[in-house]
DNA sequence: GTCTATATGTGGATAGAC
DNA sequence: GTCTATCCACATATAGAC
């Protein structure tokens, strides 16, 4: 959800946390189509019977973990983007350090919210379309709080003449690829600060205007 | 393989290159696990038995087409980053822009090598797992031309104070996620001279020395 | 070399005991 | 609400005809 408070979202009973958490760390581990009903269950050290009580069918869990990775990102970015106190360029380098550090931190939720993204072109089965089409169209709204920003910076000169909506491809593309090489088990506090810096330097500096 | 001529590579029969061509597609469509064998078969106009007479199992088409793919990224690449006449920042733009390039006008091979990428983290099976290493050692062969030639503009006072390594993460990691927003389908010459253009700016701009 | 069976294993989903 | 037992579909891989 986008339009309203995340704790509210209707599917979010105490037992189905529980299922996410496990599922999450399942899908990450083994990706969508190979990990098994049990797998997620056995992560929990429960059996099916506890994953189908909650949910009808695996893409229904694999849905959820998404959309709850997703809201957690949007609720981190967006009151950053809309704090008009400060300057562009602040902005957009919090912004990109927020995500960055969500990526290392909520590593489960987020690799799978990636995985979803790359479904949508690839068209899994028409049946979970639809529920796909709605991660699309939250990614694209997640897509335009950057893109928005980067307008602005560019109308105030201090970015380059870009077309804002292709150069949050490059920027969110850079960031959204931490899940596939960060390992959560290997890096400390120190290490994801340290990540999280360079990549907001990279991203800004890609879009600051040239000295010359 | 990196150190013989691709044109020489053991498994390359001419029986081969059509499965390989096929498989990319379809693999490109349904990803590794969702892909069956006979998808390969159809997308060819074949049937099994055709796949099998030429390969034991799935898993042997699926790195083919990796390793295919990575061979033409690095037999692109090369040449380039060993190019000395050029001046750091020219090569590394013409890098850049060369493999945004491969990734939509070869956008299947290279779709498929960004999900290997994903795969050796997520140790689908054992049994694979000696071949996508060897796919990962490529993968970080290549990242070295990037960082080698990162590491010599930084030393030479174009690029900012980086950890090279760190450095290729974001660089190579927005343009690994061309492969999964551009679609073949839609875009034309121009489009990806356009597309290749903003990210070669982008990333030289990443790693460029600050004005003040 | 390419095809049509077919053996075999596995995993999603359901039924029903507790 | 959680479990075990089971059905059933499907996909890998093989055997063997042509």
């Amino acid at each position: 959800m986008i339009d309203d408070d995340p704790l509210a979202r209707p599917h979010a009973g105490p037992g189905q946390r529980e299922i996410l958490e496990a599922a999450a760390i399942a899908f990450t581990r083994s990706g969508y189509a190979a990990t098994t009903i049990d797998d997620i269950a056995r992560e929990m050290g429960a059996t099916k019977g506890r994953v189908y009580h909650y949910y009808r069918a695996k893409a229904d869990v694999f849905l959820d973990v998404v959309i709850s990775g997703m809201d957690e990102m949007i609720a981190g970015i967006q009151p950053i983007a809309a704090d008009e106190s400060l300057p562009v360029e602040t902005r957009l380098w919090r912004m990109v350090h927020h995500h960055a550090g969500l990526m290392m931190t909520r590593n489960s939720f987020q690799r799978v919210a990636v995985q979803a993204v790359e479904m949508h072109r690839l068209r899994e089965q028409p049946a979970q379309q639809k529920a796909l089409d709605k991660v699309v169209a939250m990614r694209d709204q997640y897509e335009q709080l950057f893109a928005d920003v980067i307008d602005e910076g560019r109308r105030g000169g201090v970015f380059r003449e870009v077309d804002s909506r292709l150069a949050t491809k490059p920027a969110l593309g850079a960031l959204n690829w931490i899940s596939l090489w960060y390992d959560p088990q290997r890096g400390d506090y120190n290490t994801r600060q340290r990540v999280a810096n360079e990549y907001a330097d990279f991203i800004i500096g890609g879009l600051r205007r040239s000295p010359a």
